[in-house]
DNA sequence: TAGTTATATAACTATATAGTTATATTTAAT
DNA sequence: ATTAAATATAACTATATAGTTATATAACTA
């Protein structure tokens, strides 16, 4: 699993959160999720194999520490996006293509 | 298709880094990727979904351009970990007292 | 020792999706 | 009018994965 597919999924990005937040055992990323144990523990497998958390056993306990390195990737990749963001973003919702649901299609070219 | 999602898929980053750089065709595209045209098409529609581009008929042609918008939520996702990505991750392999200063620990289990 | 707790994993189901080939649709060119 | 070109989509296959329940494993506890 790699860091952008990690990241892709919403109950793993909680969880990430939470473990950014403070180091946690399953069980309280259980509590905080409402997720199943199983659906956590595998939901950290993949953080795992995407190498964004640590584990500390601790007799019984496995504490999930973060470790942000591979988001780098992450910003890496958005660098070159980051002054189109930054530019063109503020101004607010510039682009007027929102031809979702009307077909009249503003082409003019 | 949500913007992590849309972003989780190589050949979809790559697409996105050719349409950044320029608005494209499909069929610039297909040349510049190596997918088929039903694959790209696939993966445009995957991107248009997450508004991550737009589209500009032109006669038989569309061209694809670059939507940087949604990208915020990403950089909104990532600002927590910006600070960690920089003290912690130069200096590799010490995140073990991470939450001994301002964090409440409840340890409840 | 027996039972309980914390976590991981196996087996399974359901869904999403990346690719394919074939075809439809629209526009351009002859 | 035909044909070709550019693109989209349908139908299909294969794979990944998010969830489930059941079980395994290891460590604590009485």
């Amino acid at each position: 699993m790699n860091t952008f597919n990690a990241l892709a999924e919403p109950n793993r990005r909680r969880l990430l959160e939470a473990i950014r937040q403070e180091p946690c055992t399953v069980n309280m990323l259980v509590s905080k999720s409402g997720l199943s144990q199983p659906a956590v523990s595998k939901h950290l497998r993949y953080l795992r194999e995407a190498d964004l958390v640590t584990v500390k056993p601790d007799g019984q306990k496995r504490w999930y520490e973060l470790n942000p390195a591979p988001l780098k990737e992450i910003e890496a990749f958005l660098e070159p996006y980051r002054q189109l963001l930054s530019s063109r973003l503020d101004a607010p919702e510039q682009h007027l293509d929102s031809m979702k649901s009307t077909k009249t299609k503003e082409i003019d070219n």
